[in-house]
Formats: C-alpha cells, structure tokens, sequence
DNA sequence: AAAAAAT
C-alpha cells in the first residue's frame, strides 16, 4: 500500500484536489432542502428570544412543569438495553440526572418530538448554516463530513470502555431518538452512519453518564457531544430567565482552548441544532466583546466559548453558569495543562456551576496523559472511559515521514518538498500544506521568506491579530494562500479540509502535540502525509517518536532508531511518563499504581453507595492496550 | 522554552 514518497505526495494532492480544492469546505448539505422550508414556514413577528420550554406552546399557555417520574431523562425512548444504568447513582443515592430536577424527563406531555416544532417560533429568523459557505458545490461537498470517512477502514477499530454499566453502542443513529430535528440536520450533513466514537459516545451521553473519551479528531467528536446536548436541551427543563436582568442562563457550556476551534464548534453545533428551537452562542477573545454580549441578550442555550472571554463574561454577570446541565471540554488534556488549568478550575469550581454529579460533564480529546485524567476525574462523577482506538486502521491513512534535517538546510529542504508537490502534482496549484514552526517570530520570518521565494504562504500564530488569523485560515481553506506556517495554535482541532501534508519544519517536545498536529492532515477517512525534521535539537523525541510510528507501521529510519536506542538505556532513561506509543487509550482508574487510592480518582470516593471500581466486571481483562500506555488517540 | 487564553 505505502509507496515512494512522491506517490505519497502525488496521491495525498490527487485526494485533496479531486474535489475541488479551492472550494470552501466545511458546510454542509441540501440548500434547496433548507431554503424551500425556509420559505414554507410562516413569518415571525419578532425576533425575540423564546426560551426552551415556551417555544412549543402557545404563548399564553404555560404549564407547570411536574415533576419527572423515577427513571432517567430518555429511558421510555431508548431501547432496552439503554435504560438510565443503576450505576448512575449519586452520593445522595438517588437516580442520577433526575434527581432534584423538575420536569427533567417527561412532563412534556407524552415528551414527543414534534411537538417541539409547533407554535410560535422564530425558526424563519434563523439564518441557515448550510449555505453559509460561499461556493458550495455538490463537489466540494462530497467527500466532506461522513460522507467522505472510510468507514471500512473503521470495521475493526478497537474500542475500550471502562466503568460501571458502560450502555452498548449503536450502529446506526436512528437506534437512539434524538429528536425530528436533529435526525432531520443529520440528514442535511449526509451523516449516513455514525463513527465509531459516536457509536460509543452517544448512547453514553444520552444515558446522562459522564464520558471521557480518546478519539481522534476529525472522527466526528463534535456531533458526538453535541448531539446529545442539544436533544438533551430540547426535552429539558424550563431554562429561566430573570426579566429586566442581563445576565444569562446557558444550559450547556462547550470550552475549547483556541478561538478558531470555537468559532469552527459554533459552526457545527449551529448546523445540528439548526430548527431545533436551541440557541447556540460562541464568545472568545480578541474580538469586539459587544457585538458578542448583542448575541448573548437574544438568548443562549449552549455557549461555547475559549476560557479567558468566558471569565470576563462571568465576571461582568453577563453570564451565569448556575443552570448549566452539560460541560464538555473539547481538546480535553490542553484545557487541563499547566497554562489552562487555573483558569478551568475557576470557571468549573469557582463560579456558579452546578458541581459534578449535578451536571453532566463529557471530555474529549485525541490524547489523555494519565495526570491529565487524573486532574480531569475532579470534573467528572462516576464517569465512564471511552478509547476508540486505531490500530491498524485510520491513521494508516497519515504517511509519516522523518528526515534528518540539520537547522541551517530547514528552509531549502522545506524548499524542496514544496517544489516536489508542484511538480508531481496533477494540479497546477501547490497541495494544501500544513508548516509548523516553533515560535511566533520564526512563524514570520518563515512565511516572509516563502513569499520572497515565490511560495504564496500566510502564517496563523498568537501575535497576529484575531482578523488576522481568521484571514489567514480563510485564505489558506480557499487555497489562495496554499502554505499556512502555523504555531501550535493550529495544531489541534481544527477541520481544514484538502490539506494533503503537514510539515513539522520545527518539531515539538511533546509527543502529544506532534499526535495533534500530524491530525490536521488525512482527516475523515482521506489520505495524507507528514514529514517531520529531525535533528540534535529534537532528540528527547526520538524514543517517543519512534514508538509511535512503528505502532502505525511506519517505516522507521534506521537512524532514528539509533537515536532511541541510545536514550533508553542511557542512564535514567526509561519512559517519559507522558509519552510511549499510543493506541487505544488507557483509563488511568485501570493501572494497579493508581488502585490504592482508587476513592480519589472517581467522584470523591465513599459516598456513593455503587460497588467498588475493581470489583467492576469491565476491570482487569480484554485490554488490547500495553500496560504502558498512558495516552491515545482515536 | 514556547504557545495559548481577557482588556
């Protein structure tokens, strides 16, 4: 299967452009579809926000909410084997997200979903995510979103859960009601089939479990928290609102660690909650904060947003988190490192936030270092964990390259490479590709010396300003500017269709971050390649490095072999605790060094009256995972 | 050591 480099090269751009590369991307579906219901539903008379639980009566009925039966949000609509699980108990004892919850599951008359789209909305009003992007081809459609995943490559991933009453996954979405309007905008996203993860994740998250979840980005993570949120919202409770108060009261909080992936998350989550009666906000820095607070007073049901916009929005009062029902923080182990964690601490803890249990609380991300999770179990209550592994499956798509490249020849060997795509390529046009540097300035002076040389290049990094680098990110998805030299501020999360290569010109320390970079690139099931160079300087990555490729069968050069040989037994040695070869994840709960205090890691230990987590018929069997493995992606 | 994230 794995040829010469050139074909690499030739087949990732053949992948790239044979839909269209200059075509925009990630939008999705039918505009006739969504314009002729557009047309068909009646005119508004204002615009007015209408809260959840008003916007399926009539305005001047409004019922009491009664109090839910005994049983979890959804258990009349799931099948069987989803009942809210009996591990799902809190402290208090009670059943989980029932409990203390008027009118969570229910009340709603019978609970139908149509119901929902009755009465007097403001859906017309409602600008429609599926035509947003300019020249939408069925083209440039195909092949984006499910539609393009290769689903046979998916047949035989592994897949592990741990914890208690962990729910089957489903195969098909129509398995689990989420309601008409989402099922419809699953329709409109051509989604045929959900992923793996969203296999998995879903009738988790509908159970009201909390979820942390290892999947690769690009597997569809998006839908799988945000399709649950949003069925979750339409058949919630009453979300209040205090007259003649600015603040507001979002029932679901969606965090990311960079703007652009919020403002991307936004972008998805409108189109699946398109028609759904649920208002979806994105706030995050280093934009004009009013025209965002404009946003919020028209109402908000799930905000997503970067945390430091987020603070100063909760520190304005214009935001209260105290009705928040579900958190999901995407890029999960970044949000919780060093530079993010006191703020997530303060937003999760130290606001008004119902504390675990009280909400649900889904984190995602490709990779999941065991402190991580462990700082992470803070969050969670008696969660379930989620590895979509890979081996042997979709992330043989990326081609991963390494070469030794000494730091004076970087800019003409990067040289050369570019050339090469020009040459081989079928297209006149330069391939979609992907350069990460370390530093802002070498991210300039970079992008400055491929202008000067005739590559039209653009840089995306954290001292250019907000317009600036969602310029760049436009003019590199359109292909105008075909090179896009990126700091790590691109490295995670982000959906840039058609990049066909990805170069870490600068490598990164952790191998974690090379996982997410090299992400970027053969997403959704396409091919796509990854040339790392190597020199003196990157040799603490060599061991970690290694392993990872050769667990992605990888050719791995000779050389580099040597390099990791040559750690490993120097003295002290040994494994980095956070690298290793990732596949599959691993629930950190598993690892007997973590057992003894087992009471810390799960939901503050005694008082919630299920059985022990060793005791639990998942543990100790089946990993497909070595002992080792600390992190994953997929 | 660098990057990201509020003004």
């Amino acid at each position: 299967m794995r040829t010469s480099w050139a074909d690499s090269v030739a087949n990732a751009e053949n992948s790239a452009f044979a839909t269209g590369a200059s075509a925009s991307t990630n939008n999705a579906a039918n505009t006739n579809t969504s314009a002729a219901v557009v047309a068909a539903a009646p005119r508004p008379d204002r615009a007015a926000y209408v809260p959840p639980h008003l916007r399926n009566r009539a305005p001047a009925v409004v019922e009491a909410p009664v109090p839910s039966p005994i049983n979890g949000p959804s258990a009349a609509k799931l099948p069987s084997g989803l009942r809210a699980p009996s591990g799902g108990t809190r402290p208090g004892g009670g059943p989980v997200r029932d409990m203390g919850r008027p009118g969570f599951g229910g009340s709603r008359g019978g609970g139908s979903w149509g119901s929902r789209s009755g009465g007097w909305d403001r859906r017309e009003r409602e600008v429609n995510p599926f035509t947003n992007d300019e020249e939408t081809t069925d083209a440039a459609f195909d092949g984006q979103e499910n539609t393009g995943i290769n689903f046979d490559a998916y047949e035989d991933i592994p897949v592990e859960t741990s914890g208690e009453n962990v729910p089957p996954p489903v195969s098909t979405f129509a398995e689990i009601d989420l309601g008409d309007a989402v099922n419809e905008n699953i329709r409109r996203c051509k989604y045929v089939k959900p992923t793996p993860v969203q296999r998995h994740a879903i009738p988790i998250l509908v159970a009201g479990r909390d979820l942390m979840a290892c999947a690769q980005t690009g597997s569809g993570k998006t839908a799988a928290f945000c399709f649950p949120i949003i069925s979750g919202i339409m058949r919630g409770p009453p979300s209040h609102r205090q007259r003649g108060s600015r603040t507001v009261y979002p029932s679901a909080l969606i965090l990311s660690p960079t703007r652009e992936l919020s403002i991307q998350i936004h972008e998805e989550a409108r189109k699946f909650s398109y028609q759904a009666g649920v208002r979806v906000v994105v706030a995050y820095g280093g934009a004009p904060i009013n025209q965002q607070l404009r946003e919020l007073e028209r109402g908000v049901d799930i905000l997503v947003a970067t945390p430091g916009r987020l603070v100063d929005l909760l520190e304005r009062a214009r935001v209260s988190l105290q009705n928040i029902r579900y958190l999901a923080l995407d890029e999960a182990d970044r949000m919780l490192d060093m530079g993010f964690e006191p703020q997530i601490r303060k937003i999760v803890e130290q606001m008004d936030m119902p504390t675990r249990g009280q909400r649900q609380t889904m984190l995602f991300s490709a990779t999941f270092p065991r402190e991580i999770q462990r700082l992470a179990s803070d969050f969670l209550f008696n969660y379930i964990f989620l590895a979509v592994g890979r081996v042997g499956s979709s992330t043989d798509l990326i081609v991963q390259r390494v070469e030794f490249v000494l730091e004076s020849d970087k800019r003409s060997h990067l040289m050369d490479l570019l050339h090469a795509q020009r040459v081989n390529g079928t297209s006149a046009k330069q391939a979609l590709t992907l350069v990460f540097v370390e530093t802002k300035k070498g991210a300039d002076s970079l992008e400055h010396w491929l202008c000067m040389n005739g590559f039209p290049a653009t840089t995306i990094h954290g001292d250019r300003t907000q317009q600036e680098r969602e310029q760049a990110l436009r003019s590199f998805k359109s292909g105008a500017t075909p090179i896009l030299v990126a700091t790590d501020v691109a490295a995670r999360g982000l959906d840039i269709p058609h990049v066909a290569h990805v170069v870490n010109f600068d490598l990164p320390n952790d191998i974690d971050d090379y996982v997410h970079r090299i992400g970027r690139t053969g997403r959704a099931g396409k091919s796509g390649l990854a040339t790392a160079f190597f020199n003196e300087n990157n040799s603490s990555l060599s061991r970690s490095l290694a392993e990872l490729m050769q667990e992605a069968n990888q050719e791995v050069p000779q050389w580099l072999s040597r390099y990791a040989a040559a750690r490993s037994h120097g003295g002290g040695g040994g494994r980095n605790r956070r690298s290793g070869p990732r596949f599959g994840g691993r629930d950190f709960r598993r690892d007997s060094s973590n057992r003894s205090g087992a009471g810390d890691y799960f939901g503050g230990g005694s008082g919630y009256g299920g059985g022990a987590y060793g005791a639990s018929p998942g543990y100790g069997g089946g990993a497909y995972g070595n002992p080792g493995l600390t992190s994953a992606w997929d």
